[in-house]
DNA sequence: AATTGGTTCTGAACCGTTACGGTCCTTTCA
DNA sequence: TGAAAGGACCGTAACGGTTCAGAACCAATT
C-alpha cells in the first residue's frame, strides 16, 4: 500500500495500478501525513516562535525581512514553516507543546518568556535569533552593542553631547515613559539591552553622564510610538541636539514629530535609526543597516543543516553604518561645544 | 500518563506528582504532538498554499496584508499557520501531501495549478481566495470585474478613450509582452482575468475597440515590471492618455517611467492602480481599495468555523473606488474628444 | 454481611503509516 | 533436472499517544 504511493520501484506496475485503482474506488484519500510523521519521526516543518501577536510580524519591516529569509531557506529544503501562535499576554505554552515540528526558530523574544522555556524543553534542535547566546542551542545575530557604539561615535565626532533616546520595549510589562538605569540594565530584550549599552559606553567615554540622558521607552512598535516618544524626550529637554532611536520605524516617527515642531533635520535636530529598512533609506535616514533577510536565511540553514550538530554554533552577521541626511553637527557648530562651558 | 498531563482532575494530586516526577527523572520530554495529532485527528494548524515562491509573499504588500489577516484569525483560534512550500516551477505536490493540517487556505494560484488539485483531493476543509468559485469549497474574494468596471467608467467619464494596460501574469508560463485577446480570455489567474474583462466591457460600451488596446503582461510583480511594462505600452502608442495597471505596485512603477519620460501625471498621462496599498495612498494613486486584511481574516474564520459546513459558502467583500491625484481629463480636454473626429 | 455508589487506577485497543523480514514464485545456470 | 539466486509480494510490529471499559478500592446505606 505504502509502496504503491511512495516506492513505485518496489512493485510491479500492474499491481501498483490495481492497488491505486481499488484505493480510489474505496475513496482512500492517500496516506495520512500525520501517521506518516509519527512513523518516520519527521514532521517536515519547522516552527517559528515570535514574541508578538502573529500579526505584528507582518507590520514590522525588519520582521518581514527575517521571515522572508527564513521562508527562503525552508523552501530550498522543501520544508514547511509553521507560525506558532504565542500570545504574549496569556502564559499559555500549549501551542508550543502542540506544534508538530522538527525544530524551532525563536526570533527576538524576551529572555524570560515562558514560550521560549517551553521550546527549550522540547527535544528538537533550536536556533535562537536576536537573543542572548544560551550556549546550548544555535544562535544567529549581529553585534548590536558594537554597531550602536559605532553609531554613537559618529554622533560624538559630529559634536553631539546632549542627546535623547527612544527605544522599543525593554520587558514584557508595558512602560510607556522614561527608563531608569536599572531597567536599562535589566532589559529582557537582548537586542534593546545591547543597543542601549553600546550607546552608554560610547557617550560615557566622551564624558557624558549617561544617567542624565533621557531615555524613553515605547511598548508598541510603530511610527506613532516614535512620534510620541520623541515628543516626550523633547518636552523633557528641548536642548538636545540628537535623538537616537533604536529602530528605523521609531526614527521615522520621530522625524514626523520634529517636523510638527518646526525643527529642521539635521540642522536643528539629528535623528538616527537602526535596521536599514526601505522607508528609512528613502528618507535618507542615518542608521545601522543589518542584513535581516540573511539573518532569517542563516537561521533556517543552521536549523536544517543536520551536519555538525555536535556543539552549538553561533553566527554573527556584519552590519554597516549608513550616514544619511538626518545627521549633522549640532546647531551652533561643533567647535562651540567642544570648547564651550 | 496522558491524564497526568492533560486531565489533572482525573487522578489524585499525589499520583500526579509521582508520575510527573518519575517522568522528569526518566527524561521524558512530554507528550509527542504528532502522536497526539494522529490519535485526536487534529493537527492544530491550517495550511496556506501560495502560488509563488514563499518568499514572494513577503514582498507584495497585498499578500502581506492577507497573511496578516489570516494570521490574526488563526491566532484567535489558537491554531498554527503552516506555510506550505509550493515551488511553481517544479510540479512537486508532495509538500501538499505531506502537510499535517486540519484545512487549507489557497490564495491566488492559477486555476490549473497542480498544487491546487492536490489540495482539493485531500479530505480536509478548504477555502479558496481570489480564485473562481469551485462550488465544492468555500470561497472568499471581491468583485474584481465590477470594481474594475467602475474604475474604467470613471476614466471614460473623464474623457479617456485611448488607453493602455499593464497587467500581472496571466498564466504559469512567462510572457513578458503584449497579450492577445485569446490569452486575456483564457487567463488562468481569476483575478487578472476578471479585471481585464471589466475593463474590456466598460470600454467596449464606450465605443472603444478593445482588441486594439495595447495590453502588456509582466511575469514578475514589482515596480521594475511596472516601469518596463509602461515603457512598452508607451513605445507602442505614445498617444494614449491613460495607463491602467492591475495592481498598485505596477502603477507605482509606471509613475516612475512616466516621470523618466517627462510626462506629468495626471496632466500628460493618467495612471491608475488596484489594491489600495499604503505606498499608493501616499502617492495619491487613483485606485480600487480592497480590504486585504479582512480577506485573510474572513478566509481564516470560514475555515475554522466548524458550523454550517453543510454547503460551500461564498463571501464577497466590498471594494471602494479611490479617486486620487493621478487621474484627470486627458490632455487637450475632455470636450475636444467628445466632439472630435 | 451484602448491596450500592462513587472514585481512583490499570490495561488494552486503536489511530494510519512505514520498516523489516519472511514466503513464494520465477528465472538462471550447472 | 535440481539448486541457487533474485524479485515480487505480504504480514506484522512498532511509532506514542488518547480513550474507554472495567477492576479495585473505600465508604455509606440497607
Amino acid at each position: 500500500m505504502s509502496n504503491a504511493y511512495n516506492r513505485p520501484d518496489q512493485l510491479s506496475p500492474e499491481l501498483r495500478r490495481r492497488v491505486l485503482d481499488t484505493a480510489r474506488r474505496l475513496g482512500y484519500p492517500g496516506p495520512d501525513p500525520v501517521a506518516r510523521s509519527l512513523r518516520t519521526r519527521k514532521a517536515g516543518a519547522v516552527g517559528l516562535l515570535l514574541t508578538e501577536n502573529l500579526s505584528y510580524a507582518f507590520r514590522d519591516p525588519a520582521a518581514i525581512g527575517f521571515l522572508e529569509g527564513l521562508a527562503l531557506a525552508c523552501e530550498d529544503a522543501g520544508t514547511g514553516l509553521l507560525l506558532v501562535p504565542a500570545n504574549p499576554e496569556r502564559e499559555d505554552v500549549a501551542s508550543v507543546h502542540r506544534a508538530g515540528v522538527d525544530g524551532f526558530v525563536v526570533y527576538s523574544v524576551p529572555d524570560d518568556d515562558p514560550h521560549l522555556a517551553a521550546v527549550l524543553e522540547r527535544p528538537v534542535p533550536t536556533v535562537v535569533c536576536d537573543q542572548p547566546d544560551l550556549g546550548t542551542v544555535d544562535r544567529v545575530g549581529i553585534d548590536d552593542r558594537g554597531a550602536m557604539y559605532e553609531l554613537a561615535k559618529h554622533l560624538i565626532s559630529l559634536g553631539h553631547r546632549r542627546v535623547g533616546v527612544v527605544c522599543m520595549r525593554l520587558a514584557r510589562d508595558r512602560n510607556d515613559g522614561f527608563v531608569t538605569a536599572d531597567r536599562q540594565h535589566a532589559a529582557h530584550f537582548h537586542v534593546q539591552r545591547n543597543r542601549l549599552s553600546g550607546l552608554a559606553e560610547a557617550f560615557s567615554e566622551a564624558g557624558v553622564d549617561w544617567s542624565q540622558v533621557p531615555v524613553v521607552e515605547r511598548f508598541d512598535h510603530n511610527t506613532a510610538s516614535g512620534a510620541s516618544g520623541a515628543a516626550q524626550v523633547l518636552d523633557k529637554d528641548p536642548q538636545i541636539t540628537a535623538l537616537i532611536c533604536t529602530s528605523d520605524v521609531l526614527a521615522l516617527g520621530a522625524m514626523t514629530e520634529a517636523a510638527r515642531r518646526g525643527l529642521r533635520v539635521p540642522h536643528d535636530l539629528t535623528v538616527t535609526g537602526f535596521d536599514g529598512i526601505r522607508a528609512g533609506e528613502e528618507a535618507g535616514l542615518t542608521t545601522v543597516r543589518q542584513p535581516v533577510l540573511e539573518k532569517g536565511r542563516a537561521a533556517g540553514k543552521l536549523l536544517l543543516d543536520a551536519s555538525e550538530r555536535s556543539r552549538p554554533r553561533s553566527v554573527n552577521l556584519s552590519t554597516e553604518l549608513i550616514i544619511g541626511k538626518t545627521s549633522g553637527p549640532p546647531r551652533g557648530g561643533a567647535e562651540e561645544r567642544w570648547f564651550g562651558p
